[in-house]
DNA sequence: TAACAGAGAAAAAAA
DNA sequence: TTCTCTGTTA
């Protein structure tokens, strides 16, 4: 049984797979099987006897990864979904926190704010204490409350020195206050909790280290610190701090004792992305010093690309320091060389993406089986409109998910309300909505009486005295409370379908004329209900975890076949017949924000590799010298990333072409006597080669603005300056 | 209370 | 350019 699980691995894929019980890294680079692995070695661990299903836990990011890694599992073993751990980080927290609601100090039916939640919850705690939120913007609070909690720390362990930071502790402070009271966690909350759960309760960290003698961790590079803080108590390494607390309120033997389970860390460091969301590529490190890591595997074998994109992708992240060490290899042919195009502007470089895919799909590929990707999603936009007049069809990626949409976000709110009135968050949300005639003002009063008599809003809506609205705050009360009433002996489904009808939401959008897509949402959540109770349980606590856990798929509905458009970030961890790497300039990719950043422009790099490692079989690499942005148009240099990969890789489909073929568009000027017109390139013995952007005088007086790329727009004076034109 | 106009900002994103 | 937020006006 176990020998045909195995067939077809490399002897590098083999060793991981049947590695035995030791703390392992496993450097996985892109397109080298590496979902294989982890859910091969599961099934190995299975079918060997070495594990029971009881006994492994597996954690990724997203849903989509560990969906997709229990699907794989079944198909070659018979399992128990829901006997094996495997989720993401928020999910198994979420699991062990519903578990041990009462250990956790948590009511047992709490919910889970998101992140517009929690920032609206913020808001209104700003609100309340009479903030001026000039000086503590709301976003900028909740960033550092979300940074002080994925460092482990709470109130108590925030250090303050100055006014201002002593008012953002009280902030941090009262902000957890707030969602005590109303028996809310926030997704970093989710972790922290849970994390503190395991520290501080001896038998019941024991019980899971007993438990889960093998953990798999997908993706480690992307780990934040209280990510890695929760594995190694999970894996029974203890925490310097958390042990030494279990010995003094522990006495006796302890958990602490028992050996380490096996964590099998999948990860590239070379695929780190994420480090602006707290990622922490130096768990990498810290996991072989912590654990005493001496089995690394690399896994360098690639499966995807033909030669000459793996060796554009190594040489261009060779130029990058402090790597772990690892160079990709195919035994596929070196294929197509990569084809470079440098268009005058951002609409010439739409056109040629259109013209490329409508050759290539005549030539037989798939629309799906491309993809167009850019840095940043405003790209799209010109991209966007270039299908749309060829009409070829395609599928962007990003937006808002189906559980972020406004009207789903309404149901669900009157959903937590009839389960939980004392949801502050919820019941602002849909009180005057749709418009019931209870304004700012009233909201007002009510806040502050909850607020005077120390009881959640709902509460105070109930007392009356709501001023002159409250004939309409009494009203809203009775809607409530009349959907609980009736709920009794209401299956999930028959619950949603209740709600957004009595609460008026179906009967606003059909007079709504724009809400004929907002409708057939609705209609949808009911069914989503009516699938969640198939295979689920028919819970609204459950089913209202699910939706904050799992807001949904980005994409659009699939239907036919359609060309993907999506960002460099959103194409991790997939791939496609042909890519198009769009937009590689200076200023665009890397990013401005990044340039004068040296880690930055490595993360930047990190993020140009996973592009390239997302073809297999054709890569495109596009530019424009002109692209409109923020309604300006801007001259650009082409990225640095493009000369890092070698000349003999690339073939350039139009370099040197001649500027009056450019499309009429872009460069309205004329050229001037000194002939650096608008566009031109320009080289300078110290700046390097750059672009101008503009000129003004004439002469003696003439001087030129040029864009650098890395060192920036410069003014120079013609006269001094050793510029010399280039094309 | 709701509609509207003007100002200001604009990288990426999972749970 | 285009979206979001805020303050003003009907």
């Amino acid at each position: 049984m176990s020998s045909s699980l195995l067939t077809g691995l490399n002897p590098e894929q083999l060793a991981a797979v049947t590695l035995p019980a030791v703390p392992a890294l496993i450097l996985a680079g892109a397109g080298s099987g590496k979902t294989r692995v982890l859910t091969t070695r599961i099934a190995w661990l299975l079918t060997t006897g070495q594990a029971s299903q009881h006994g492994i836990l597996a954690v990724t990011f997203t849903n989509k990864a560990a969906k997709e890694m229990l699907t794989r599992i079944s198909a070659q073993l018979p399992i128990n979904a829901r006997s094996l751990w495997v989720g993401t980080f928020h999910g198994l927290c979420n699991r062990l926190l519903r578990l041990h609601w009462k250990d956790a100090g948590l009511p047992q039916t709490f919910q889970i704010l998101d992140t517009a939640d929690q920032l609206a919850a913020i808001k209104r705690l700003l609100k309340a204490l009479n903030i001026d939120d000039e000086k503590y913007p709301p976003r900028d609070l909740m960033h550092y409350i979300n940074a002080q909690k994925e460092e482990g720390r709470r109130p108590a362990e925030v250090e303050a020195w100055d006014d201002y930071t002593r008012q953002l502790k009280q902030l941090y402070e009262e902000y957890e206050r707030q969602c005590r009271r109303e028996g809310v966690v926030d997704f970093a909350e989710l972790l922290l909790r849970s994390y503190e759960l395991l520290r501080d309760n001896a038998p019941l960290r024991g019980h899971y280290n007993a438990r889960f003698r093998y953990i798999l961790v997908d993706e480690f590079q992307d780990t934040n610190r209280l990510q890695y803080k929760w594995l190694k108590l999970l894996a029974g390494k203890g925490d310097e701090l958390g042990s030494l607390l279990s010995r003094v309120s522990a006495p006796g033997p302890l958990a602490a004792q028992t050996t380490p389970a096996a964590v099998f860390a999948v990860g590239d460091d070379d695929q780190s992305i994420y480090a602006f969301r707290g990622a922490n590529v130096g768990n990498m490190a810290d996991f072989q010093r912590d654990f005493a890591v001496d089995t690394v595997i690399r896994l360098e074998q690639n499966y995807r690309s033909q030669g000459n994109i793996l060796d554009a992708a190594n040489a261009l992240i060779a130029h990058n320091r402090g790597r772990l060490g690892k160079n990709l290899w195919t035994e596929a042919g070196a294929g197509d060389p990569i084809r470079v195009f440098e268009a005058a502007s951002d609409f010439e470089e739409a056109q040629f993406v259109v013209d490329e895919v409508k050759q290539l799909h005549r030539d037989g590929e798939s629309l799906s089986e491309m993809a167009v990707l850019y840095r940043s999603n405003a790209q799209s936009r010109v991209l966007e409109h270039a299908l749309f007049q060829a009409g070829l069809p395609y599928r962007v990626y990003g937006g808002l998910r189906f559980f972020e949409r406004q009207e789903i976000k309404h149901a669900l709110a009157y959903l937590r309300l009839i389960a939980n009135p004392e949801d502050d968050n919820a019941l602002l949300r849909v009180i005057n909505f749709p418009a019931r005639g209870i304004g700012n003002r009233t909201l007002e009063i009510l806040g502050e009486s909850a607020r005077g008599g120390g009881v959640s809003i709902w509460q105070a809506a109930c007392s009356g005295g709501a001023g002159r609205s409250a004939a309409a705050v009494g009203k809203f009360v009775t809607l409530i409370e009349g959907m609980r009433a009736q709920m009794e002996g209401l299956s999930l489904p028959e619950l949603v379908q209740l709600a957004i009808e009595q609460s008026g939401l179906i009967e606003f959008y059909r007079n709504d004329k724009e809400g004929q897509d907002r409708l057939e949402n609705l209609e949808q959540l009911v069914s989503a209900a009516a699938r969640f109770v198939q295979e689920n349980e028919d819970s609204v606590t459950d089913f209202l975890t699910q939706a904050s856990l799992e807001a949904g798929e980005h994409e659009a509905a699939p239907g036919q076949d359609a060309l993907q458009l999506m960002s460099v970030h959103a194409a991790k961890g997939l791939e496609f017949h042909a890519v198009f790497l769009t937009g590689l300039e200076e200023g665009l990719f890397p990013h401005d924000n990044s340039i004068n950043d040296p880690e930055a422009i490595e993360e930047e790099r990190r993020l140009a590799y996973v592009a390239i490692t997302r073809a297999r079989k054709r890569l495109y690499i596009s530019l424009a010298q002109s692209r409109m942005l923020h309604g300006q148009t801007r001259f650009a240099i082409a990225s640095r990333f493009l000369s890092e990969i070698p000349e003999d890789l690339l073939k350039w489909l139009n370099r040197g072409y001649a500027p009056a073929a450019m499309p009429a568009r872009q460069i309205e000027r004329s050229t001037p006597e000194h002939g650096m017109r608008v566009g031109a390139s320009v080289e300078h013995p110290k700046f390097g080669m750059g672009v101008v952007v503009d000129y003004d005088g004439m002469g003696k007086n003439a001087n030129v603005q040029v864009n650098f790329g890395a060192a920036g727009v410069k003014w120079l004076a013609l006269e001094y300056a050793k510029l010399t034109l280039v094309s």
